[in-house]
RNA sequence: CGGGGCGUGGCGCAGUCCGGUAGCGCAACGGCUUUGGGAGCCGUGGGUCGCAGGUUCGAAUCCUGUCGCCCCGACCA
């Protein structure tokens, strides 16, 4: 068995080794790729009901649109255009032709299945659904339009990394459609704040909201929020974005509605979206050298049970018991495992449980079952509790609550010790060469070439204007310039 | 696309400089003893050394080409 490197030696083969040891992903033979294993994808769906539940309550429905998108679409919005062009895979023929080539048999496109237009596979899919949009929008009746998608997009990425950036990946991107700039304002704010909701209440990563710079806003929007998060190696991480699109994309698709009153005008647009990356970042936020750690909420198994025996006799006695316990948690936390395997010693289940990032695991043994107790071992910090068989219910349930909130506090606690308030070049690239980076809440004059040289100079970026910031005029940290208040820099993923 | 590294049983690696019958650990399989934190001993099976050429009596090892993967940079959710 593979040991987890440790994280102070290599960051990017720990996170990779944790990825592997706990079964989430393995690579694809498609470049950049990955297949997602069933303990990974278990998360992701856990990940998918919790936010649909949320969008739902919040009038939200599902659909689908194709992932193939003519390539005059992607055209019809020039920022669009600018920021995807350069990592689109293109459907050029639609049939193989078989050639024999040195005594081999090989298949190539088929010339004269050539497209007359070439079919881009979706890398976000705004083009599609406006171009849609316009055949359903007619009236201010018929806005708003909230609509949520779940679907594959790929983006050919030069670097690609598990999770984080894979070249296809998973996601939900929420197209709305409505009749004044102060409701897709509102709409994008909102769905911002279901992401840090998610993030911080079911994932227990704590984020800092607010608004993205120029530079770095999505192309075609006319404002961008995030909602960043603070690896275990100080790097940081955009785990979720929300945009105000304006009416970029109804002009660029035509897409206008007859108010109440007053002329036809083109709608107003807003998108947002959640993918498969989320899931590099519950990794990275959590997990230990021991392997990946999980917040109960979002977690397949919450907790398994392991019995310990020695003779058949006792090994029937236990194993009975501990899936009359499974049976008593079930309702509360879903299927819970036995782990009965007689191959394997319990040692070896422990870390193999662990490795998986269940919270909580439950061992019971010829003492345990003469005492009418289990023993209770938390996953995250070792804590370890004995229980009545007749509270285990409550018992594990507490155990679960008060991971879940210890995992969020701990977060906390790292993002606070590693956020720095900077107010001189010297101490910001002081921060980043010398005292390991982290999160630099500094001045900047807001002027996108000023953004840009920080960038080339150390690599940092601002990750966004905070909206609970400091907003003390002061000077920017690089060029000195004046500021109306301090953003959060940080390098990212 | 630039810089570095690596392709050897299922997994992790040694062997390559200096050519000479392909090895180690883990896993698998069988047996006995074990079982409250990754068990021990004995035994068994499994590899055209990424691929293609070349040099040589002889190539994992040397030469040429080629494919793939990983890490760093540019790109980015």
């Amino acid at each position: 068995m593979a040991e987890i490197t440790k994280r102070s030696e290599d960051y990017s083969r720990w996170y990779l080794d944790v990825i592997r040891e706990a079964e989430l992903a393995d690579n694809s033979p498609v470049r950049g790729c990955m297949v997602i294993r069933p303990n990974g994808y278990a998360i992701w769906e856990n990940i998918q009901r919790t936010l649909d539940d949320r969008f739902k309550e919040l009038g939200h429905v599902n659909a689908y649109f194709p992932l193939l998108i003519p390539k005059s679409f992607l055209a019809k919005e020039a920022e669009h255009v600018e920021g995807f062009a350069k990592e689109c895979a293109i459907v050029t023929h639609h049939r193989l032709k078989q050639v024999t080539r040195d005594g081999k048999v090989d298949v190539v496109p088929d010339p004269e299945s050539k497209l007359e237009e070439e079919y881009i596979i979706r890398p976000t899919s705004e083009t599609v659904i406006w171009d849609m949009y316009r055949k359903w929008i007619q009236s201010y009746r018929d806005l708003p339009i909230l609509i949520n998608q779940w679907a594959n997009v790929m983006r050919w990425e030069m670097r690609t990394r598990m999770f984080l950036r894979t070249t296809e990946f998973l996601w939900q991107e929420g197209h709305t459609a409505h009749a004044t700039a102060a409701e897709g304002r509102a709409e994008t704010l909102q769905m911002l704040e279901v992401y840090r909701w998610f993030a911080e209440d079911i994932l227990a990563m704590p984020v800092i909201a607010g608004t993205k710079t120029a530079n770095e806003r999505f192309a075609g929007a006319v404002e961008t929020f995030s909602i960043e998060a603070m690896m275990q190696d100080n790097k940081a991480l955009q785990a979720a974005t929300s945009h105000d699109l304006g009416q970029n994309f109804a002009r660029a698709f035509d897409v206008k509605f007859q108010p109440a009153e007053g002329p036809v005008d083109y709608v107003w647009a807003t998108s947002w979206g959640m993918s498969t990356r989320i899931i590099g970042s519950l990794i990275m936020t959590h997990s230990d050298d021991d392997g990946l750690v999980l917040p109960p909420r979002i977690a397949r198994h919450k907790a398994v049970i392991v019995p310990i025996w020695k003779t058949d006799a006792e090994k029937a006695a236990v194993c009975d018991k501990a899936r009359e316990l499974a049976a008593l948690l079930r309702p509360t936390l879903g299927p819970v495992p036995v782990d009965d395997r007689d191959n394997l010693r319990p040692g070896w289940k422990y870390s193999e449980w662990e490795r998986k990032g269940v919270p909580v695991r439950l061992e019971l043994g010829p003492r345990d079952l003469a005492q009418e107790t289990a023993m209770l071992k938390a996953r995250h910090d070792r804590a370890k509790t004995s229980v009545p068989f007749g509270d285990i219910v409550q018992g594990v349930q507490a155990e679960l609550d008060r991971i879940q909130q210890d995992l969020y506090d701990r977060a906390k606690q790292r993002l606070l010790d590693n956020t720095h308030v900077i107010d001189s070049w010297e101490q910001f690239t002081d921060l980043y060469e010398n005292r390991g980076g982290g999160f630099a809440m500094a001045h900047h004059c807001g002027d996108g070439a000023c953004e840009e040289t920080i960038q080339d100079k150390t690599k940092v970026t601002i990750r966004n204007i905070p909206f609970e910031r400091d907003e003390t005029p002061g000077r920017c940290v690089h060029c000195g310039q004046p500021s109306i208040g301090r953003v959060v820099f940080a390098q990212g993923y």
